[in-house]
DNA sequence: TCAATTTTGGACCGACTGGTCCGGAATCGT
DNA sequence: ACGATTCCGGACCAGTCGGTCCAAAATTGA
């Protein structure tokens, strides 16, 4: 019995999540989430309860798929320092897109995150395993001796993850590329 | 002739200013600044133009005041690497004030250069001019000994950039002090 | 004192906000 | 075919949004 479901709510969610992450979540109305995630308003409310809970659900979501592939960067078999390069060098690159967007969590810890404690909570635990990331690399490139041992492997991994910050937030503000790139290659000049 | 305007306009400036950093510009509301400035809204509009306009006016202020005391401690006659130091150092006590609010140019960065270019050329210039401050600091650093001649003072520059924007977003996250800290003392080592 | 000038509070505006609710349509198992 | 169940469009809600406007009050130089 019962009428099934017409739409997909996964993909609505992933429509959702690309609305937050280009407009911010103030900027972002109930129209603009309706027209975008096709469906209406009873819905919308029946299936994620309110603005703020699907938002929440959005950020979740990025973790698991944004933030679960540069994670999986970073545990490649391949060099862990060519690794690390990498996923900087891809928040470079992201300054290229037709739309700045930078980093949808770091977008939240500037916007919202401030405001909203259980945004606050997710925006920490997806920091937090950014670093952890960060530090497993780390702590294998120290042992092919591909990164230097003279700071330790949670300093590094805290620094490398900070640098990563600076690197989408100044995209987003409109930093040339080539400035970018200059802070990259200190910072990765940084392991040696 | 003329009756005199009644209030500090300037003070009522800074008093927006204070506003739109701790809010946002989405988040802040007319009657939010209309009360934390003090005026009616005939005034408000007579004297800003708009919402717009104000803040525009907030970030230019902005610049004037904060960003120009970050400036002028790059520049001041003790060491320009212990003058580096100092100014990330201030970026990781801010995260200690019972409102974390970040630096209100990144803020602005994140939340409304992508949007609204007026804003995003002031980003941009905000970011420029506190490179250029670096950039001075590294060369009379270069100069003295103090700092490494590896990398070129530009790209030095830009990487203390790139670590303090990341410092203030990460701070805003929410990041634990010691967190920062690592990340700090990783940063002013690639000076070595 | 008085006209000129400017500021002021607040009424008012249409548009939109996030959110609720209901009646009709669609689809199920039987 | 039919009752049960669920979905969906859209009317509706009070509140707020940014912004305009005007009449009254206040202060000026003369």
């Amino acid at each position: 019995m019962a009428r099934p479901r017409e739409f997909d709510s996964n993909l609505a969610l992933e429509k959702a999540m690309q609305v937050f992450w280009s407009k911010g979540y103030e900027a972002t109305s109930l129209s603009d989430l309706l027209s975008a995630m096709g469906l209406s308003k009873s819905s919308f409310y029946a299936t994620f309860g309110s603005k703020h809970e699907l938002f929440l659900a959005t950020l979740d979501r990025y973790g698991e798929t944004h933030g679960a592939k540069l994670i999986a960067i970073l545990e490649s078999a391949k060099s862990p320092r060519r690794a690390i390069a990498t996923v900087l060098e891809e928040a470079v690159r992201a300054t290229d897109a037709e739309e700045r967007r930078g980093c949808f969590v770091n977008n939240c810890a500037v916007e919202v995150a401030p405001h909203d404690h259980l945004v606050a909570r997710r925006v920490a635990k997806g920091h937090a395993r950014m670093e952890e990331a960060f530090h497993r690399a780390v702590k294998v490139g120290q042992a092919a001796g591909e990164i230097t041992r003279d700071q330790s492997a949670r300093a590094l991994a805290r620094f490398l993850n900070n640098s990563l910050a600076g690197l989408t937030v100044m995209g987003e503000g409109g930093t040339a590329r080539d400035t970018l790139q200059d802070a990259l290659r200190v910072t990765l000049s940084a392991l040696d």
